[in-house]
DNA sequence: CGTTACCCCTGGAGGC
DNA sequence: TGCCTCCAGGGGTAAC
């Protein structure tokens, strides 16, 4: 479920809650996520503080720095992954694999296809981790324009669509915001990369960093005690013009809404007014 | 190297 | 009601 918006929701609705408060201990019922989860978390986090979270791409990255053998907790919440506040000694349900306690709060996450990620980086270099050292450009920052988005595909044959959602590319933008920031700035998803103009790519990086953006607007807006990744924010609270929609109307053109498949995942798109 | 296929896992929807 | 198939917001790896 969770794409950028989504990640970055969670992290802006955890902030206020975990800053600053140390951590009184970690319970992992359900080690074998993707990764296995390091054993010994328990000792090696309690007393640690939360200075901080960032994000990179999908990954939510807590920063547990002081109180001495600091690191980073990173967390990826896959394609059913949540993150909730709960209270101190609210039973676990089903699926509910790591809790991480604290004085007066628990950060629960919750992740029924276990697709999603929970691993320890020792030390300050969070960005030298494997899952993070290859990760391409960030959507949201002052860097990914028309212009970079116009030279990083230019070698490129692949279909635009996949394409968008390579996270040593690009990161965050899932299948969902792909399909929609391309509706958006009307480019075909079959369409290969090195095959957009310089121009269509100005056109499609400000779909994406106005997509991306608007369903965080969206889903902050929502976000207290319960820190939800699964559909609050995003599409289903803006109502996607073509993810969902195979056989509906465009809201642009009023063309049929198709669906193919394109790396092994669904990509919806309006062949009448996408090119 | 770039690109695609397959796999990890559970649950919900829909057909019979 | 049950059983079956297909599908799902991600991404790592293997193979072409």
């Amino acid at each position: 479920m969770p794409e950028l918006p989504e990640v970055e929701v969670s992290r802006q609705g955890l902030l206020p809650y975990l800053s600053g408060q140390s951590i009184v201990g970690v319970v992992v019922r359900t080690p074998s996520l993707r990764h296995e989860i390091p054993a010994g978390l328990d000792a090696r986090l309690t007393g640690l503080q939360v200075d901080g979270i960032r994000r990179r791409g999908k990954y939510l990255l807590i920063d547990c720095q002081s109180g001495g053998g600091g690191g980073w907790l990173l967390i990826h919440l896959g394609m059913s992954g949540s993150l909730r506040l709960v209270p101190p000694a609210t039973p676990a349900q089903k699926h509910d694999h790591v809790d991480l306690l604290f004085a007066a709060t628990v950060l629960r996450l919750r992740d029924p296809r276990r697709f999603g990620a929970l691993l320890w980086h020792e030390g300050p270099d969070v960005d030298r981790h494997p899952a993070l050292a290859h990760l391409g450009i960030e959507p949201l920052s002052d860097a990914f324009d028309g212009n970079w988005l116009y030279a990083a595909t230019r070698q490129r044959h692949a279909p635009i669509k996949p394409l968008l959602m390579d996270s040593r590319l690009v990161v965050g933008i899932g299948n969902i915001y792909a399909a929609e920031s391309l509706h958006l700035a009307r480019v075909s998803p079959l369409r290969a990369g090195n095959r957009i103009s310089r121009q269509r790519c100005g056109l499609l990086a400000s779909a994406i960093r106005s997509t991306l953006t608007a369903s965080i607007a969206a889903g902050g807006s929502s976000v207290r005690d319960y820190v939800h990744s699964d559909g609050g924010a995003g599409c289903f609270q803006l109502a996607c013009a073509v993810y969902g929609r195979a056989g509906e109307p465009c809201p642009v053109c009023a063309g049929k809404v198709r669906v193919i498949r394109q790396a092994g995942r669904s990509t919806f798109y309006c062949p009448r007014c996408q090119r």
